[in-house]
DNA sequence: AATCATCACAACCGCCATCTT
DNA sequence: CAAGATGGCGGTTGTGATGAT
């Protein structure tokens, strides 16, 4: 009945990674795509739990991955994304190609919550945080405001302005008390053909630093990557880019997504097996052919 | 120089929807 | 159809790096 366990949890390693363990995994990856992650860990040399491979190469190890802090363009984005979908991180960083969940989910967390705090903006709710008198009066006439915070997080919530993040402590001068409410499917769907536009719009040519900003500008103003896949069509951008699930797609999309700059030299056909097999490892992310 | 606090982020954990047997 | 594994996701933790005192 059912499948095999994904891995026995005994010899199983945790913790951190090891240059040869990255070694191994790109190595098996780029030779043979991905495959199963609960074989992969066996037939790569690995010790670890085919989830911990996942992980691994999805947040960290992926060749199309940008590396660094998110810019200040990325930013607004993320904040734009988030006052829609809430805490679906998965959702927000298919939007944002080489970026994983995990790295915006970290983002939001040590940087961005504090920035809206700071501004005096709800990183929960997207809206001006009240104070405790108007908290009171707010849950005491609200019969579903014991909901807590956590649960509300949960659901996109039509933003009621554009949030723009500042350096400087100025600007807190939008106090509206609104109280977002959680849209149904139908809400959800007659605001994600029009609402969204504007906000999305307004958002993205808010930003002014240059090459930043068009870039930016291109995507927010790409309807169909914004409001139709959003909301209707959850194709990931990365994922359908990076399909490794043939050792053939592997190797061409590691070539068309400058897997030079990852650390792999070009090889060619004939000796590419070989090639890759005395992968060398640099340091934790670099790598090249010997 | 030592200690403590904070930051940044990789990795783990548990849950859930989906898939397989 | 049921049981159980898989893959994916979001929340949380652990830890090294950096800054402040």
């Amino acid at each position: 009945m059912g499948r095999q366990p994904c891995c026995d949890k005994v010899g199983v390693k945790k913790g951190p990674w090891t240059a040869e363990e990255d070694k191994k995994l790109i190595n098996f990856i780029v030779n043979n795509g991905q495959c199963c992650w609960r074989t992969l860990p066996k037939l790569a040399g690995l010790k670890r739990c085919g989830k911990s491979c996942r992980l691994r190469w999805t947040n960290y190890l992926r060749p199309d991955l940008k590396r660094g802090l998110l810019s200040h363009s990325e930013e607004q984005l993320v904040i734009d994304l988030h006052a829609r979908l809430g805490n679906r991180w998965s959702k927000i960083a298919s939007r944002l190609p080489g970026r994983t969940d995990n790295e915006i989910k970290n983002h939001w967390n040590t940087h961005i919550k504090k920035k809206l705090l700071k501004m005096g903006i709800d990183p929960v709710t997207h809206q001006p945080l009240v104070d405790n008198h108007q908290q009171q009066l707010v849950s005491s006439s609200s019969s579903s405001s014991s909901s807590s915070s956590q649960s509300a997080e949960q659901l996109p919530r039509q933003p009621q302005q554009n949030l723009m993040i500042k350096d400087t402590d100025d600007d807190n001068k939008n106090n509206n008390n609104g109280v977002p409410a959680p849209m149904n499917s139908q809400q959800e769907s007659s605001w994600s053909s029009s609402s969204q536009i504007t906000s999305t719009e307004n958002s993205c040519c808010a930003s002014g630093d240059g090459d930043e900003s068009l870039l930016l500008d291109s995507i927010c103003s790409d309807e169909s990557l914004i409001l139709n896949s959003l909301w209707l069509d959850d194709t990931p951008l990365v994922d359908a880019l990076w399909d490794t699930t043939t050792p053939t797609s592997c190797l061409l999309d590691c070539q068309d997504f400058g897997i030079h700059d990852f650390g792999f030299n070009s090889f060619t056909d004939t000796d590419e097996q070989n090639s890759l097999q005395t992968l060398k490892m640099e340091d934790k992310t670099h790598y090249h052919i010997v």
